[in-house]
RNA sequence: GGGCGAUUAGCUCAGCGGGAGAGCGCUCGCUUCACACGCGAGAGGUCACUGGUUCAAUCCCAGUAUCGCCCACCA
């Protein structure tokens, strides 16, 4: 016997350890199903569960769960992504912590420490998943350092570079000077602030007194300048250019030049030219082939280009004196307040400088191409088709992708330098070595470059190394291109498109054939997540207090396709609810009897409540499976939550009561076998959601199964789905004459008052079976029934009972005869309204006659409907005035 | 500056060219032999605003307002 609440905790282990252990999960090269690819976005091995973690994955696994099921051998390719940055940060703190600088350690030691941080705490985050119920094939997991993997990059980088679309330029990066690397244009957070613009006067050379006026928000940067732009056709400068200026407090003579760049509705129409610290400055200064003077060390400080009094200065120490300085010289105009965007490193939080180095860049733009055209041709389609937009749109304008960090944790560059810094790059040092021997006819000394990989270099790879490439392994063979990936809007860039770069480039295909766009999760208010905000919401502490299942069958049943999902516990406390409503129902099956039978045809059902319940199962079945394959999820989640309370529980079960307790016994068995059947079909359309207590219900009911629910097969409904009019109609007219039964047991002659009050009802038991509850659900279901169809005689007959339930009601004494006539005003009222709300409609559409025709007749017909019904409300409202 | 999204019941959200929905909350009544994590009955909404298209608009189009997100080198 079940107990009376469900109880998640003991079972979600033990049946997970039984899941894995049997194999559950393992996708199968061999199996002559059709294949069916989720590669998994690999978390950061240095993460932990985040709420958003559990919704992808949730979303993921449903996916991967039904495809199980249905028809498919379904491969979920698991795996960490090392997370350069990120790692490596862990483990300097924690090394701080003991007083330890990276730097104290050299590289190697250092490299080893974080393999070893990785083995004991790289676990994390896959030992929460397995807590979420997730279920990916954990035999393949691959890590992007592994072997395999580091391999495939690689292959890549040395491919890519013979072909000219890797190359190593100087150029601005952006310079994060607290992680001291190179960050790309994509971890780079701009961030709106009020600053300052300072307005300097730069002395005309050989002009004394004549001075140009720049605004900067910028005075540090002067001390690299090497030139001032005006608007060519700005006739304020006309005669300034060709001049020189004389660079205050350096002292160079920097010349005046016309540039487009200038604007002259800005600032003074002049602006200071920094090549070595400003991106658009750069540009400027290869037009007019200015110097660049780089005047900040990797820190951000002065170096030694500048003047001595600034040198080792930090840049905003330095503003200070400059600001100062300038000021004292009397060539401070002006300071005005200016809204400006101040660029951030996403990990560090510091400002990131534009900072001159040597870099590997990715020739994105060459790349993007094929990517661009395979979602124009619907190679790819993104689901919503909304994100294509977004997806062009950052393709179409993509910069040079900086693939070079300056950190020890990564994927080293395979590039070799040689004594005169020619580069040699290949796969291997022994390579490497072999070309440079016969570059220089010699066997030289190479330096490796010290720089690793950008991290999503390897992820973009994922689609195609975690299946073995560049062998050509079975799994690789059949598991590409992949049918779905399933992410977030905010990695669209990072890792979508880089992955359909290089799938379309080495593979020759699309890395998957839809990408499912779904929300990021924020709290109640709207907020996203932050532990500084003190909202975020432990998944596992959730899964603790609720249930795995309520977590994750709220989580679908929020994700519709919109932007955010605003996550309130109250919501998972209800479906919390749902959970222990499904073990109820079980409960009162299994108190019934109502046990599977292996022989149970559902199509061979014979009683109007069971004929009914079957049609509708089959119906809700279908329904959560069009839904998640159509990626609407909340439809699912919603179909299966409707049929199994208001269907199910409300209705079919509360009428199979009498039936149980009844003397027809083959009724009796058919409708216990009826009851256990759709039970099961409700375990099974809800196992990929809620996996735990649909597989614990599976084996509690029948300990002799076959197999365990996860590997159970999707049924085909086909044959009994779409119950038709009559059948539902038959079913009401069986429900009315239940109802006339239960007045005939308790002798009610049809004009006398029918007491129906629970304890007033002392009739034979049966009678008891449908007391006023059956009644007011009838009354409500023959009201969602009609108007009814042209079959008169039960037309006939279901409004006789529907007027006289109307009226049974007040006289049962269920309810209250004030509030009732104050009811039925109203409703007379309401469908006043409405019949004045029809006609106005059909005089239109008859006045002007466009409206097809049977959308008139539909329209007569509701007017018709609400004026019977009216009559029929006022028919009930007199009598109950006469009482 | 460019782009996108949102605005529907007290709250969190679905829906969508022809009858306003769910969960939670609220009110009333129920220790009914599965379930109080329950059962039944209710209250509550000019579907942001203004125009337009249409026989018909919460839904399509245009504009306005408010909120939010993404992208962008603005001195």
């Amino acid at each position: 016997m079940l107990e009376k609440t469900y109880n998640p905790a003991e079972v979600e282990e033990k049946l997970y350890g039984e899941w894995e252990e049997s194999g559950a999960f393992a996708a199968d090269t061999q199996s002559n199903k059709a294949p069916y690819t989720i590669m998994m976005p690999p978390p950061n091995v240095t993460g932990s569960l985040h709420i958003g973690h559990a919704l992808t994955f949730t979303l993921q696994d449903v996916l991967i769960r039904y495809r199980r099921m249905k028809d498919r051998d379904a491969l979920w390719q698991p795996g960490t992504d090392h997370a350069g940055i990120a790692t490596q940060m862990v483990v300097e703190r924690q090394l701080a912590e003991q007083g330890i600088h990276r730097r104290d350690l050299g590289r190697e030691k250092f490299v080893e420490k974080v393999w070893e941080w990785k083995a004991e705490s790289g676990g994390t985050i896959i030992r929460q998943l397995r807590r979420l119920g997730a279920s990916p094939d954990w035999e393949k997991e691959r890590f992007t350092l592994d072997e395999g993997l580091s391999k495939a990059v690689a292959k890549v980088f040395v491919q890519l570079y013979k072909e000219g679309l890797i190359y190593r330029d100087k150029r601005l990066v952006n310079w994060d000077p607290k992680l001291h690397t190179a960050i790309s244009d994509l971890e780079v957070e701009q961030r709106e602030t009020t600053g300052k613009m300072w307005y300097f006067k730069y002395p005309v050379e050989g002009q004394d007194g004549t001075f140009i006026t720049i605004g900067t928000t910028r005075p540090e940067t002067m001390l690299g300048d090497t030139g001032i732009a005006v608007h060519p056709e700005d006739e304020r400068y006309t005669d300034l250019v060709g001049k020189n200026c004389i660079l205050p407090l350096v002292g160079r003579a920097i010349p005046i030049v016309a540039d487009e760049y200038a604007d002259p509705e800005k600032g003074t129409g002049a602006v200071k030219i920094t090549p070595a610290h400003d991106f658009n400055d750069f540009e400027v200064g290869n037009r007019h082939d200015f110097a660049r003077v780089n005047v900040l060390d990797e820190n951000a400080a002065i170096n030694d280009e500048a003047p001595e009094k600034y040198r080792g200065m930090d840049r905003f120490d330095a503003r200070k004196a400059i600001v100062a300085d300038m000021e004292e010289l009397g060539l401070l105009e002006k300071i005005e307040d200016n809204a400006m965007v101040i660029p951030y490193g996403d990990r560090s939080g510091v400002v990131v400088e534009p900072w001159l180095t040597d870099q590997w860049f990715a020739d994105a733009k060459t790349l993007a191409k094929p990517a661009i055209e395979a979602v124009e041709t619907g190679k790819t389609k993104f689901v919503p088709k909304q994100w294509e937009n977004t997806y062009f749109e950052w393709m179409r304008n993509i910069q040079p992708w900086c693939v070079s960090r300056q950190l020890w944790w990564g994927h080293r560059i395979p590039a070799w330098f040689g004594p005169d810094g020619e580069i040699f790059v290949e796969e291997t040092e022994a390579e490497a070595k072999a070309a440079a021997a016969k570059h220089y006819g010699k066997a030289v000394e190479l330096t490796q470059d010290p720089d690793v990989l950008d991290t999503w270099f390897s992820s973009a790879l994922w689609s195609f190394s975690t299946l073995g490439w560049p062998e050509e392994t079975p799994e690789l063979k059949r598991y590409y291109p992949g049918d779905v990936l399933v992410t977030g809007f905010d990695i669209i860039f990072f890792w979508v498109a880089r992955m359909m770069m290089m799938g379309l480039h080495f593979m020759k295909d699309v890395p998957f054939r839809e990408v499912y766009i779904h929300a990021l999760v924020r709290d109640e208010k709207g907020q996203k997540m932050s532990k500084s905000k003190g909202n975020v919401m432990d998944p596992l502490e959730l899964c603790d207090s609720y249930g795995t299942d309520s977590v994750r069958f709220t989580l679908a049943a929020m994700a519709a396709q919109g932007r955010d999902i605003k996550l309130s516990e109250s919501r998972i406390a209800g479906y919390r609810n749902f959970v222990t409503k499904i073990w109820n129902a079980a409960r009162f099956c299994e108190m019934n009897e109502c046990r599977p039978r292996a022989t149970f045809d559902p199509k061979s059902v014979t009683t109007t409540l069971n004929r009914w319940i079957v049609a509708k199962a089959a119906e809700s079945g279908n329904g959560v499976a069009a839904a998640i394959e159509a990626y609407r999820f909340n439809e699912a989640a919603e179909a299966l939550y409707h049929f199994t309370w208001h269907t199910f529980c409300d209705w079919f079960l509360e009428f199979a009561k009498p039936v149980f307790q009844g003397n027809d016994e083959a009724a009796k068995a058919e409708t216990r076998a009826t009851a256990a059947w759709v039970l099961d079909q409700i375990l099974i359309f809800g196992q990929p959601i809620m996996p735990f207590v649909t597989e614990e219900l599976w084996r509690h009911i029948d300990e002799n199964r076959g197999s365990a629910l996860i590997n159970a097969e999707w049924p085909d409904y086909s044959g009994l789905a779409a119950p038709d009019a009559e059948a539902e109609m038959d079913w009401v007219v069986d429900l009315i004459s239940v109802i006339r039964s239960v007045r005939a047991e308790m002798n009610v002659p049809p004009s006398a008052k029918l007491d129906l009050s629970v304890k007033g009802a002392q009739g034979a038991d049966e009678a008891r079976l449908k007391t006023h509850e059956a009644l007011i659900l009838a009354n409500a279901r023959l009201e969602s029934i009609a108007p009814v169809g042209d079959d008169a005689d039960v037309s006939g007959a279901i409004q006789a009972v529907a007027g006289s339930l109307t009226l049974l009601l007040p006289l049962a004494g269920v309810i209250d005869l004030d509030q009732e006539r104050a009811r039925l005003k109203k409703e007379i009222a309401k469908l006043d309204g409405e019949i004045g709300k029809i006609e106005k409609k059909l005089s239109n559409q008859g006045f002007i006659a466009k409206a097809p025709p049977e959308v008139v007749e539909e329209n007569r017909e509701r007017m018709q409907a609400a004026a019977d019904a009216k009559a029929k409300v006022e028919e009930a409202l007199s009598r109950i005035e006469a009482a």
